[in-house]
RNA sequence: UCCGAAGUAGCUCAGUGGUAGAGCAACCGGCUGUUAACCGGUUGGUCGUAGGUUCGAAUCCUACCUUCGGAGCCA
C-alpha cells in the first residue's frame, strides 16, 4: 500500500493509500462522521460511513480527540463537496497517540493566550498558510539572486561595532570582550562585494527597541544584497525586480494559501516592475498640500505619512533622496546638492509601510573618514571598513529587505507577530 | 519611555453596590453529507495582586503587576 501525504492525494484517485495525520476537528453522529485531517502538507476530510465500516472502526472514530495522530487508510475519492477537490473513504484507523485537553479550540481565542501556545498555534490553518508564504519568499529570494550572479554570504552576528550607532543593541560578553549581535550585515557585505562582486546575506537580526508595534520584532529576519560597481538608480532596478519576483511567485505557487488568508491576490498581480518613484521634498509638498502640518523637510516620516504617501499608488513605491541627517553616516551624497543623500525606502502599499531601506554607500575614503567623525563613530572599529576605500575602492550600493514586514503584507497578516514560528517580542521569549 | 484600553470558568466574554452568568472546550446522550455543524444534560470560579471605603465590593478608591493597541525608533 502507498504512504503518500494529502498534498499527493490528487494524484491518486480511486487508490488505496496510508497517510500519517493529526487530527484537526470531527464531526459525528450516529451514522456517518467526518475526520478533518492534516499532516503539513495540507488538509482534507475523511468519511467513515458506519453501515460501511463497521461498529468498532466507527467508535474508535468517534472517540478521537482534537490532534490526536493516526495512521489512516483508505480509499481515495474525487469529490466536488470538498474544496479541495477529494477526500478520503476511511477504512482503518492505527491510532498512534491520543490528544488530550487540546487548548486551541476551533473557536475564537485571544492573542496573548495563542502566542502562550505559539508551539500548537503554528498547527492552525491561518499560521499554516502563513508560513508557506513565507517560505515561498525565501524560496523565491534564493531563486532571484542566484539567477543573477549574486553569491550567498554569511556575515557574522557577534559584532564588535555597530553600523548605525543610533539604534539600541543586544550586548553580550565575548570572553573578555564585549560583544554585540549584529543589526546589520552591510558592513561585512561591503567587504565582501569587493570580494565576490554581488552578493547577498539571509539571517536574523537583532534590534534591542523598545518598539511595540505590528511592525516590529525585536528579532527579525533580513535579507541584504551588495553590489560593486552598480549606482543608485541601478540598485532601484534591482529592488523593484526583486520585490515584483517573489510577490508573483507567490501568487503563483501559493494560491490555496492566499484563498485560504482571504488575500485579494489582484492587487498582489499589479506589483509589476518598475514602481514608482518620488522624491523626498515632493513627498513633503505632497504632505503639505494634503493637510499634514507636523512635518517639515529635514523630518523623517511616521507611519500616517508613509500610508499617506502609499495609498496614491497601488504598487510600492520608493521615496528617494533624503536630508543627510536623518540617515546613516556611510550613504553617498547627491551629486548635485550636498544636502540629500542617494538612498530610497521602498513603501509597501495598503499601509504596511517600509520593506526596504537601501543606498549608495560612500567609496570615497576623505569622506567617509569624515563622516565616521562627524558621527562620534569609534575611528578604531571601524579602520577594516575605512580600508575598504583604500584597496581599490568602487562605486557600490546595496540595501535591506525586512522579511517579516514583506510576508505581512504579502499574505495580508495582521502584524508581523504572525509570520516568524516563534517571534521574540517585548517581553516575550517563550515559546 | 509616553498616550489609550483591558485583566471574571481551560478559552471568548456579559455582569457598575445585594445569592457568580452565557457560549465554546471537556464528559454523557441524541441527530445530520457535516464543514467554526446542531440539540439536551453534567462538570467547571482565590472575579490580576495587595490594601482601603461600606452592613455588604467582580462593581467604588489607592498602589502595584501583566497584556493589548498606538506613538517615537526602525526593516
Amino acid at each position: 500500500m502507498n504512504k503518500i501525504t494529502i498534498s499527493e492525494m490528487p494524484n491518486h484517485i480511486g487508490e488505496t493509500v496510508k497517510l500519517g495525520v493529526w487530527l484537526a476537528n470531527k464531526r459525528s453522529s450516529g451514522k456517518i462522521a467526518f475526520l478533518q485531517l492534516r499532516d503539513g502538507s495540507g488538509f482534507v476530510q475523511g468519511v467513515l460511513v458506519k453501515e460501511e465500516v463497521g461498529e468498532e472502526l466507527f467508535t474508535t472514530a468517534k472517540g478521537l480527540t482534537q490532534e490526536s495522530s493516526m495512521y489512516v487508510t483508505g480509499v481515495v475519492k474525487e469529490d466536488t463537496r470538498s474544496s479541495f477537490g477529494c477526500e478520503l473513504a476511511i477504512t482503518g484507523i492505527d491510532v498512534i497517540q491520543m490528544a488530550q485537553d487540546y487548548p486551541i479550540t476551533p473557536k475564537e481565542h485571544g492573542v496573548e493566550f495563542l502566542m502562550d501556545n505559539r508551539h500548537l498555534w503554528l498547527r492552525s490553518r491561518k499560521q499554516h498558510a502563513i508560513m508557506k508564504v513565507r517560505n515561498e519568499v525565501i524560496r523565491a529570494t534564493y531563486e532571484f539572486f542566484n539567477n543573477n550572479g549574486f553569491v550567498k554570504i554569511d556575515p557574522p552576528i557577534l559584532t564588535g561595532s555597530s553600523p548605525e550607532g543610533t539604534s539600541e543593541l543586544f550586548h553580550t560578553k565575548y570572553f573578555d570582550e564585549d560583544a554585540f549581535l549584529s543589526q546589520s550585515g552591510q558592513l561585512h557585505l561591503e567587504a565582501a562585494a569587493m570580494a565576490l562582486g554581488k552578493v547577498f546575506s539571509f539571517g536574523p537580526t537583532f534590534r534591542a527597541e523598545k518598539s511595540k508595534t505590528r511592525r516590529h520584532l525585536i528579532e527579525f529576519w533580513m535579507m541584504e544584497p551588495e553590489m560593486a560597481f552598480v549606482e543608485h538608480e541601478e540598485s532601484l532596478e534591482v529592488q523593484e525586480q526583486y520585490v515584483s519576483f517573489i510577490v508573483q511567485s507567490v501568487v503563483k505557487n501559493c494560491k490555496i494559501e492566499l484563498e485560504r488568508l482571504g488575500r485579494d491576490v489582484s492587487k498582489l498581480e499589479k506589483v509589476q516592475a518598475p514602481f514608482p518613484r518620488i522624491t523626498y521634498d515632493d513627498a513633503i509638498k505632497f504632505l503639505h498640500e494634503n493637510g499634514f502640518t507636523d512635518i517639515e523637510w529635514g523630518d523623517d516620516f511616521g507611519a500616517p505619512h508613509e500610508t499617506a504617501i502609499a495609498q496614491k499608488y497601488d504598487k510600492p513605491v520608493f521615496i528617494v533622496n533624503y536630508p543627510v541627517g536623518i540617515k546613516p553616516f556611510y550613504m553617498q551624497p547627491h551629486p548635485d546638492r550636498d544636502d540629500v543623500v542617494l538612498c530610497a525606502d521602498l513603501i509597501a502599499p495598503e499601509g504596511y509601510g517600509e520593506i526596504i531601506g537601501g543606498s549608495e554607500r560612500i567609496w570615497d575614503y576623505d569622506l567617509l573618514k569624515q563622516r565616521i567623525k562627524e558621527h562620534n563613530l569609534d575611528e578604531k572599529a571601524y579602520a577594516w571598513y575605512l580600508e575598504l576605500r583604500k584597496q581599490g575602492s568602487v562605486p557600490h550600493s546595496g540595501f535591506g529587505i525586512g522579511i517579516e514586514r514583506t510576508v505581512a503584507w504579502i499574505s495580508g497578516a495582521e502584524h508581523v507577530r504572525e509570520c516568524i514560528p516563534f517571534p521574540r517580542l517585548l517581553n516575550r521569549l517563550y515559546p
